[in-house]
DNA sequence: CTTACTGCTGTACTCAAGTACGGAGTCAAA
DNA sequence: TTTGACTCCGTACTTGAGTACAGCAGTAAG
């Protein structure tokens, strides 16, 4: 820490987070990243921290996780009302194992079905695709 | 064939998939699932395979490819076009172990958070998530 | 000071993936 | 044969997650 962090104007937060300005303001408006009052002048300041933000509800929404929840995500790491919290947490890790095993199913049946592609060349039937993820009960 | 298969409604398949039959009809509309042509009267039937069809959808679907991608994915099982095909498959399978590695850091997180909140209930400090998803780098 | 960028605010538009609904027609059970 | 449930078709509405834009204000360089 020990620096007060480089203190940006909201276009350099959202090129250093990798997503647009208008999605910035957006965030904000959903609650996900609260807008710093403007200091002395007009214009707001943001730093890292706002960055590492962003870049966590990007990460958390390639998990399949929606603004909604990143906001109760968010909620958990103030460590209040820890009971809630670990129940949630517990909901979400019980989603997470769910989407992991459905990935991993997916993975090898899209390994197998590249291969195939690419050493049968000649002759080779209907992939492997549906079938195998058919065989998967709905589950939720 | 000599069985001709179950042959049901809209609203048995719809209720067999787990969906609704508006559901179903918007699928038809976006080529996802081909309506047949009604028989003698005027109302369309069914079979099985328009079951295994939607459900692959909702798999798919629930690994993150969106509908226009598994119009390809449901190309793939043509095996027409191998050449083509195969690289389609091989992106996919990119993406899905890009998501792998995200869920398996995201399994552990809140494993951990769900433990640190059951096990140290009194004085424990703001939990890992954020922290450990901001470690990773947007990659796409 | 003027000019060219941003930033700020608010509203409106887009796109995907459905959902809902009105006004037909069809069909089977009572 | 009438009734009630279901189907069909088309169009319209909704929700989530942004994106775009218009109009004004602040600021930095020439
Ligand atoms: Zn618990
Ligand atoms: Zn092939
Ligand atoms: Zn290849
Ligand atoms: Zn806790």
């Amino acid at each position: 820490m020990t620096k007060p962090s480089a203190s940006m104007t909201i276009g350099v937060l959202a090129k250093m987070a990798g997503v647009n300005v208008e999605t910035i303001r957006f965030y904000q408006r959903k609650g996900l990243l609260t807008e710093p009052d403007k200091p002395y002048g007009s214009i707001r300041r943001y730093e890292d921290a706002d960055v590492a933000r962003v870049q966590f509800v990007k990460s958390a929404q390639r998990l399949g996780f929606s603004l909604d929840e990143i906001v109760d995500l968010l909620r958990l790491d103030q460590g209040a009302d820890c009971e809630q919290a670990s129940h949630l947490a517990e909901y979400k890790l019980s989603m997470v194992r769910e989407k992991l095993a459905d990935l991993t199913r997916m993975e090898v049946v899209l390994s197998t079905l590249v291969s195939a592609c690419h050493t049968a060349q000649a002759g080779h039937v209907s992939c492997p695709l549906i079938a195998s993820l058919n065989k998967q009960s709905p589950g939720e």
